[in-house]
DNA sequence: CTATATAGGACCGTTCAAGTCGTATATTTG
DNA sequence: CAAATATACGACTTGAACGGTCCTATATAG
């Protein structure tokens, strides 16, 4: 329950790496991989999700792979996840067509819907820069932040 | 991924329920399943688990049922949560024994703990009060919660 | 004693995450 | 061109977790 997803969390981790290594043109999804310890194949496929909805640039062929399309600030976490997993809800409710049965009954979804705004609040004010940049702590930045992340329930 | 389970949800539905009902003495879970439409065994086994932990106080036999063993005020969301879906954690490797085998070489852990703080400080900081309570929207109460929100990543 | 209720274990079907495999295509390099 | 490298993409398998049911034991009010 409210766990992130392990492609997801790889999709992360490969983003920060990328940003990790701006000077290579490209890395291949197998040196990320390695890099980690993650299943190439995989992670191969997180990688062209990215690419497909457009946060990575690829290049196949010899010396190919995977580059940022943005720069790392300007890549949200929640970005990434909605990529990778697709719409962000907490509830079963909110699925779209396969939602939860007691809908119309449910007197607590709207309540929950807000805390789902919230979080996925959070995870917009996480770039990818964030991650990578072990010195970050930077106060105007979480200033930036909070405003984003206040909860009226 | 990050989907709150249909139990804890439940949950919340008839914590909720229980606090609208402060003047009936105890309110059985087939009441409150009826109420709402949730399967009534599920529910039952439900409300035993947040009566071991603490958060309700049961009564057997006829006229027997669940009564809040709290203000409403005084019951988190994230306490219901933890009740009934155990130790909160988005990420896999916090997840005790059975972590994430690729836990020392992660490099994003730490942020995504403090993620993890974060909602979970979103969770603590809303009570079964304010879902009950329809008018909430209190600026006092939204002032409050906005410190524990603070997010630094 | 009987109806109602909690308490709790065993069980089952479905769904979904995680990972593998196989194949087609693009690109660089020799 | 041919071989090596790498992306692209779909099919498939496995295992665990979720949602739910059933069955039994126990407590208690009337
Ligand atoms: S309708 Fe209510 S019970 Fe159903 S998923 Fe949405 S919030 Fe949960
Ligand atoms: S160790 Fe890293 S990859 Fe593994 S679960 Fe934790 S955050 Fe995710």
């Amino acid at each position: 329950m409210l766990k992130l997803t392990k492609k997801a969390d790889y999709g992360l981790m490969a983003l920060k790496y990328l940003a990790e290594h701006p000077e290579t043109p490209a890395l291949s999804a197998k040196d990320v991989a390695d890099a980690y310890g993650i299943p190439a194949q995989l992670l191969a496929k997180i990688l062209q999700r990215l690419t497909k909805t457009g946060l990575l640039r690829s290049h196949a062929g010899m010396n190919g792979g995977y580059a940022l399309a943005r720069d790392a600030r300007q890549i949200s976490a929640y970005e990434v996840i909605l990529a990778i997993d697709g719409p962000f809800f907490i509830t079963s409710c909110t699925r779209g067509a396969k939602s939860c049965e007691l809908t119309p009954s449910c007197t607590i979804k709207e309540p929950l819907a807000r805390v789902n705004d919230t979080i996925a609040g959070v995870l917009k004010s996480i770039s990818i820069h964030d991650l990578a940049d072990r010195e970050h702590g930077d106060a105007a930045a979480a200033r930036d932040r909070q405003g984003l992340v206040t909860l009226t329930v």
